[in-house]
DNA sequence: ACCGTGACTGGCA
DNA sequence: ATGCCAGCCACGG
């Protein structure tokens, strides 16, 4: 079924996922593409992101960063800062863009 | 229609 | 331990 009411699907799943996270978690990319099915696709994930900063409602790709926890997309927001005073904003704590406790703040979709 | 890019990840040298 | 390369899928030019 590939007709064009479901065209957007793929995006629009990344978008889901992303707004599942809860306030004070993160995720990471590949995990959300494991999520999706295409694992090994994260790429794609974090293309979903920037693309994400026109889709409404708003994406929380501030709560999304790479496997390593540090905040690799923060430059691809309007203002940098912004991403880490988000997160900061949330309880999480970052330093030299990385998030400190980091698994503890990973978010497990084990309820989903 | 083809090539390149991209907010990643994992493996190999 | 650190660095480089290839794989992955979708979109833009």
């Amino acid at each position: 079924m590939k007709d064009t009411t479901q065209r957007k699907d793929w995006f629009e799943t990344v978008y889901e996922i992303v707004r599942q996270i809860p306030k004070g978690k993160v995720t990471t990319y590949g995990r959300i593409a494991e999520l999706i099915g295409t694992r090994g696709s994260a790429r794609m994930v974090g293309w979903a992101m920037n693309k994400a900063h026109n889709q409404l409602p708003k994406v929380p790709a501030h709560r999304v960063v790479n496997r390593l926890g540090v905040l690799t997309g923060k430059h691809h927001f309007a203002n940098p800062m912004a991403m880490q005073k988000a997160l900061e904003k949330e309880g999480i704590k970052i330093v030299k863009d990385q998030i400190v406790n980091f698994e503890k703040h990973l978010w497990q979709p084990s309820e989903k």
